[in-house]
DNA sequence: CACCCAGCTGAACGTTCGTTTATGATACTA
DNA sequence: TAGTATCATAAACGAACGTTCAGCTGGGTG
């Protein structure tokens, strides 16, 4: 009836108390439906506990939230730890696997990214620098072009990645593939055709023409407020 | 007190009364706070009316989401067709401000698109529709690069720019840049460096490095599951 | 054995929620 | 002026919420 988050997946954490389980249930239900949307009696019923040991344990809901924040942060840092000491520098199927990783944890970032927590700000922010780092890599190696601009393109490809994730359900609808599924699971080829090819392609050759990205460039990064005014008195 | 959304705006209602006052009220308290978190009372208070009237004139708080959904459903449709029938096929200066249209829309847009609505769902199907179809003009006149997947990569790039405009706040955080603000009002170089720079550098020349990508496409493109397991055990 | 102290429950607390209802104010119509 | 929809409110409803609390349970310790 409960699902059940495997407690290993390469992180030490071996509790299965009923602390723990009203933890796993409360990512869960927030993942699924939002914190406000899911009740304290909710993620007790999940757990298979009294509503009353949810707030023994945890002392309130927000509380409960808190920590859900910081064991999800916990975890996908973890993650990000063991890509890093295992394949280094910039793995692209490292990397994807590791975006890709644990599904109600994902699903969980994914929420709550947008409700305004502390702590996913600041995962973010590492998850932004991280990028940044690995993408120097990226570049150093060849494996990635250079750019302009390291951090904002580092930052842009990252909440876009997470942008995606967020938008699973109508990337899902419309694609066919389920971002917050464990990929690597995955072995169709709707993923290849649908997801992974055009992605691919998009970030190896682009979308915009050269010409019209420099007539864009001129308007909005050399130009200025009158530039873009173009429209309705074209000039120049 | 209460922001009040400009009636016009390109679309003909021009109804401020009490039952469009609560309307607005609902679409900002709704972008702002999400759908579950927002009370009828706050609504009400909002709007200056009492809570038992929302529900006169709604029927509930879920026909009021609803109607909002159709609302902002139907506002958008609006200002695509004024901007179909005002600069014709794929101008991206007019695609960027219809895309960044209405501050409270859009923020209304930008959370209700998680809460699986499905009047959201539709306009986020039409909108991908729409950019297939654009985009195809975009090829026809040289402005974009071809694509092997047409349709794939219009649901990529219209979900990654929804995306970016969810993570608004999180762009605005590490860029600098309020995706949600009216761009054509700001006109500082932040906007050009922090965003529209590395954005149209991203599109233009890409990211990934030829030979890189061809390795991935054929790990995950030609290859299958197979091939994907060679982390563990390198093949071939 | 008595003790006891976590872990946990069931019932209840006060509050807030969405919604209902009875009633008042207002403006149009005959 | 009387009648009557329409618009609006204040008060209250039951349900559900987060939370509190007294008491039950069962394995470890003297």
């Amino acid at each position: 009836m409960i699902l059940i988050m495997r407690s290993a997946d390469g992180v030490d954490i071996d509790d299965r108390t009923a602390r723990a389980r009203i933890r796993d249930a409360a990512i869960t239900r927030f993942a699924a439906d939002g914190v406000a949307a899911t009740s304290v009696r909710a993620i007790a019923a999940d757990a298979d506990v009294s509503p009353g040991l949810v707030i023994h344990h945890y002392g309130s809901k927000d509380a409960l939230r808190h920590e859900c924040d910081e064991y999800v942060a916990a975890v996908i840092r973890q993650q990000k730890h063991d890509v890093l000491v295992s394949g280094a520098s910039f793995d692209p199927v490292a990397a994807l696997r590791a975006a890709q990783s644990h599904v109600p944890l994902t699903r969980y970032l994914a929420r709550t990214v947008i409700d305004g927590s502390p702590h996913v700000a600041e995962l973010i922010d590492e998850l932004v620098d991280d990028a940044a780092s690995y993408m120097a890599d990226g570049v150093a190696t060849g494996m990635l072009r250079p750019t302009e601009y390291p951090y904002a393109r580092a930052a842009i490809v990252t909440l876009m990645s997470l942008g995606m994730l967020v938008l699973h359900e109508h990337v899902d609808r419309l694609l066919g593939v389920d971002l917050t599924r464990d990929m690597s699971r995955v072995d169709d080829a709707v993923l290849a055709t649908a997801y992974i090819g055009p992605m691919l392609e998009l970030f190896t050759k682009g979308l915009i023409a050269d010409e019209v990205a420099a007539a864009m460039r001129t308007v909005f990064v050399d130009g200025d407020a009158q530039a873009l005014q173009q429209e309705e008195e074209p000039a120049s």
